[in-house]
RNA sequence: AGGCUCGUAGCUCAGUUGGUUAGAGCGCCACCUUGACACGGUGGAGGUCUGGGGUUCGAGUCCCCACGAGCCUACCA
């Protein structure tokens, strides 16, 4: 029964339907007792933030295709989905919800927050789990987690009393930046860095006891509120006397010390540095060194403190200005220059980072950071692309303690537990009864959570059961496979899995580590929301389709290198949609047409027919079947190739030029009289290879597009019965496939008929007009090809005769083309041919063929050339050079003769 | 400041160990509404691979320098 679909490719009709079977089948639930090798992923947990952006869509689009290429392998296949509670970012998300409804968060109260968070998680997860069923994830839904849940969570303290217990986490007063605006600690990775204009203020301070100043030189004049010293450089002369004394520190007339330290540059500013521990990081170190005083002078919203005299309630910024006008005014300020500086701001508001000395718990990274650098230098773990390797051992060999510590709400609480009168601390997951020192029974929680990295760096196994190492998924799918994720959380994410890998569980986190691209917008910047560049996938879904969507991510995924999308792109991969679905549409459309021939449908189905074909029915195989299984094997040997090494752009580029340039447009065009011909015999076997063809093809495709190809797939008759094309074999590379004669032979006739065609079209023949060609060739094996595909090249050229003759063809009422194998011509009117326009093309073709010719001879004729090549290329260039010759004397003629009839 | 990446057709980008007239998609030009597809078909124009130097028989491909673009790491007040 001949079938009718639709006349385009419309995603929305099918899309949604196979991607709520997929959830409702559980058709991707891992089975552990499943054979087969083990492919393990786990997706990078996306925040619950809001919803998934085009970067997810990358990510997601190339993990999924792994996996399901995977499984469509054999492999005993887990895709484990997620999220992250994305502590302050989902705080943030949250405050500023309440905010617009007027309400200040601090007010709620702690408990009450958190629970406007839970809501707000409900929310954001959900529609991020919509989503990833809407592109067509095949994820175990079953098996999936949120690193806050009730199952994660204790997991996570767990850890945290083991690694204080080891002596890695650690409470201690450091410097650590600080945000004023999100009031929370950061890491450094949390603090971007950005080139700002800004000045170097002069400031005298007088030498007590002498008429002397000391000019010392701030960017940060505020922070003078709280300096403790001023430092020199110990072999500086202009001030090696001054080393010992005190100065007086203007405007909080406060005596500090003049201390010498190795830390002053003396080149940079004056040479004298003010010393504030409590608000530089080297200051800090200084006065650590030297037993300085800190003095705090800063609130936790950045406003000048107590400790800050006249100045307290200021801002910071306000401060600045008014400490620089009175130092002014009072004859401090020496003078101002312009300076550069890189300043901190937070990653997440972009407000400017505040140094300070604090109070924090800390991991300890360099015990954790050397195994993590042995285990990737011996190759236990590969990350690729290479270069991402040397970031990751660059940045692990400088790394520092780690501030785990966070002043936010959302997230797990630090289980330590402070007694009333002595601030004993105490660890546990539990309230313990009483101190561990002192027995008091009055305990307070710390008020502060974990930073959300850190219960991601448990991501790979927490998610699998441990740390219940006999857990089942545990056993079976742990070490994970693959990692897959952004170059941009290699430090934040990445780095932290494979330590703590290491150190909880002894086994690396997962073999491979790959790093994506990101995708950007036109300008080149990451796409981002709130600046509205980003382009929203829901509406690009249901503009292009998913699978369009995916098909474009993918086929520009070349590894190391961004991704511009842009609409052209998409456009262009719909239309590949639409190619598919034609293609389909064509075959569904004449399968009256085969069944008239007295076969079923169902003989065709026999997967032993579908690997021999088109070699099953044995007897001859005509060439054009021949040279497709030839280009399918050697597609899917591409296909295989570059997924193995995440070069997804190859995959979908090489089964776009398979499935469009060698299916379509020259193998249904090829067989189509066949399929539609009367003669039963040759319309099965056409239609047999025609499905064995497009099955291979559809299985190739649907890692990439999963929606398309599962819904035509259904549609064959080797479908029957299977409930999807996902649990199907995927395609092998098949030796008896291989075919090196068709190829050649195949390629040759397509030039012969590019070659009339183009006749045709620069000759502007009529198009509608058969006309008859002449071919000739000196090579018996070429004239045997060409008689036995007659038909074809009849067809797809449009002409009424092809005659096939031995004899050099010369120039004489027609139009003609020759290359060194062969002379084709076509019988037309001369006086209605453009010879002007064929001469003209001729200089041209002769002059690219002369240079090519002479560059061989040159190089032909150079003695270290034909020393020191390899013989191959030598004997390949004199082949070359001498069809070339061939060629060119022809086409010679050929001008020669068109000027003189000229 | 250090490190990394990139600079190939009008645009966006491929180009895996250096090798025989450099590829794709989009755009452009011409022709074609042929019974799968105008989200289509056929043909075509268009780069000498940012610039300079070097290594090599041979370089878009390796090395150095310059220019341009971007990214990452960094406690010079």
């Amino acid at each position: 029964m001949a079938r009718e679909i639709a006349k385009a490719y419309e995603p929305q009709q099918i899309e949604p339907r196979w991607a709520e079977f997929w959830v409702r089948e559980e058709l991707f639930k891992a089975d552990v007792n499943a054979p087969g090798p083990v492919f393990s992923i786990v997706i990078p947990p996306p925040n619950v933030t809001g919803s998934l952006h085009i970067g997810h869509m990358l990510d997601h689009t190339e993990i999924d295709i792994l996996t399901r290429w995977h499984r469509m392998r054999g492999f005993n296949t887990l895709y484990l989905p997620g999220m992250d509670h994305a502590g302050i970012s989902t705080q943030r998300v949250v405050v500023r919800q309440l905010a617009e409804q007027g309400i200040d968060y601090r007010k709620l109260g702690r408990e009450e927050f958190v629970k406007r968070v839970w809501q707000w998680k409900e929310e954001s997860g959900g529609a991020i789990l919509r989503q990833m069923k809407q592109i067509g994830e095949s994820c175990d839904w079953s098996r999936e987690k949120f690193t806050f849940s009730a199952e994660l969570s204790p997991v996570v303290l767990q850890v945290f009393v083991r690694l204080h217990k080891e002596g890695l986490i650690y409470r201690g007063h450091y410097m650590v930046n600080w945000c004023p605006s999100c009031q929370t600690t950061l890491s450094d990775l949390e603090v971007n860095h950005e080139e700002r204009q800004g000045h170097l203020w002069h400031i005298k301070y007088p030498v007590s006891g002498t008429d002397e100043f000391l000019v010392v030189a701030t960017t940060r004049p505020e922070t003078m509120l709280g300096d403790t010293a001023v430092a020199v450089h110990a072999e500086d002369e202009r001030y090696r006397h001054l080393v010992g004394k005190k100065a007086l520190l203007p405007l909080m007339n406060r005596e500090i010390p003049i201390i010498a330290d190795e830390m002053v540059d003396r080149e940079f500013g004056t040479g004298a540095v003010k010393i504030t521990p409590a608000h530089d990081p080297n200051d800090f170190e200084a006065g650590r060194r030297r037993g300085l005083e800190e003095i705090d002078v800063m609130t936790d919203d950045a406003h000048i403190n107590a400790n800050g005299g006249v100045y307290a309630g200021l801002d910071r910024f306000v401060a600045r200005k008014k400490i620089v006008e009175d130092l002014r005014a009072q004859g401090f300020l020496e003078k101002t220059t312009d300076h550069t500086l890189s300043l901190g701001l937070c990653e997440r508001c972009k407000t400017i980072v505040e140094p300070r000395a604090s109070t924090q718990w800390f991991c300890k990274m360099k015990p954790l950071a050397e195994p993590a650098i042995e285990i990737v230098e011996r190759g236990e773990i590969r990350i690729v692309p290479d270069n991402r390797r040397e970031e990751y051992f660059h940045w692990l060999r400088n790394i520092r303690d780690w501030p785990i510590s966070r002043q936010l709400w959302w997230g797990h609480r630090i289980p330590a537990w402070y007694c009333k009168p002595d601030g004993h601390i105490t660890v546990s997951i539990e309230k313990p009864a009483k101190c561990g020192e002192c027995g008091s029974a009055e305990l307070v929680q710390d008020p502060d959570v974990l930073d959300t990295w850190f219960s991601s760096a448990l991501w790979p196994f927490s998610t699998l059961g441990w740390p219940n190492e006999n857990a089942p998924d545990f056993k079976k799918y742990y070490p994970t496979s693959l990692l897959i994720t952004g170059y941009d959380i290699l430090f934040f994410w990445v780095a932290k899995m494979i330590m703590m890998g290491l150190h909880l569980t002894g086994k690396v986190p997962f073999r491979a580590v790959y790093l994506h691209s990101l995708v950007r917008t036109a300008s080149g910047e990451k796409m981002s929301k709130s600046k509205g560049t980003g382009l929203d996938p829901v509406a690009l879904n249901q503009q292009y389709g998913t699978d369009a969507m995916r098909f474009c991510l993918a086929s520009m995924a070349a590894p190391g290198t961004d991704i511009v999308l842009s609409n052209d792109r998409l456009a262009g991969a719909r239309n590949f949609a639409n190619k598919i679905w034609n293609a389909a549409r064509f075959l569904f459309m004449n399968l009256d047409k085969f069944e008239r021939g007295g076969t079923s449908l169902e003989e065709l189905a026999a997967p032993e027919v579908r690997a021999q074909a088109p070699y099953a029915a044995g007897g001859a195989v005509p060439l054009i079947d021949g040279w497709l299984f030839a280009r399918l094997t050697s597609t899917i040997e591409t296909v295989n190739d570059a997924l193995a090494s995440y070069r997804f752009h190859e995959a979908a580029q090489s089964v776009y030029q398979f499935f469009w340039g060698d299916f379509c447009d020259w193998y249904i065009e090829w067989v189509k009289p066949e399929l539609l011909s009367a003669d039963s015999e040759r319309a099965v076997a056409a239609w047999r290879n025609l499905f064995a063809a497009f099955d291979a093809a559809l299985r190739l495709l649907h890692p990439i597009m999963p929606f398309l190809t599962e819904e035509l797939w259904h549609q064959l008759p080797q479908a029957a019965g299977a409930k999807s094309i996902a649990l199907g074999a995927f395609p092998e590379v098949r030796a008896k496939w291989k075919n090196e004669a068709a190829r050649r032979e195949f390629a040759l006739i397509q030039e012969v008929i590019a070659a009339l065609r183009n006749i045709r079209a620069e000759m502007k023949m009529d198009p509608k007009k058969k006309v008859a060609a002449e071919f000739s060739s000196g090579d018996a094996e070429i004239r045997r090809v060409m008689e036995a595909n007659r038909e074809g090249i009849l067809r797809l050229a449009a002409l009424s005769d092809f005659s096939i003759g031995s004899a050099r063809l010369e120039q004489a009422g027609g139009a003609l083309r020759s290359t060194a194998e062969f002379d084709l011509r076509i019988a037309y009117a001369v006086e209605t041919l453009d010879l002007g326009a064929e001469v003209a093309r001729l200089r041209k073709e002769i002059e690219g063929l002369e240079k090519a010719v002479a560059a061989k001879e040159q190089q032909l004729g150079d003695e270290t050339f034909l020393s020191r090549a390899p013989e191959k290329i030598v004997t390949g260039l004199k082949a070359t050079l001498a069809q070339q010759n061939v060629e060119l004397k022809k086409l010679v003629e050929r001008l020669a003769q068109l000027e003189k009839a000229a």
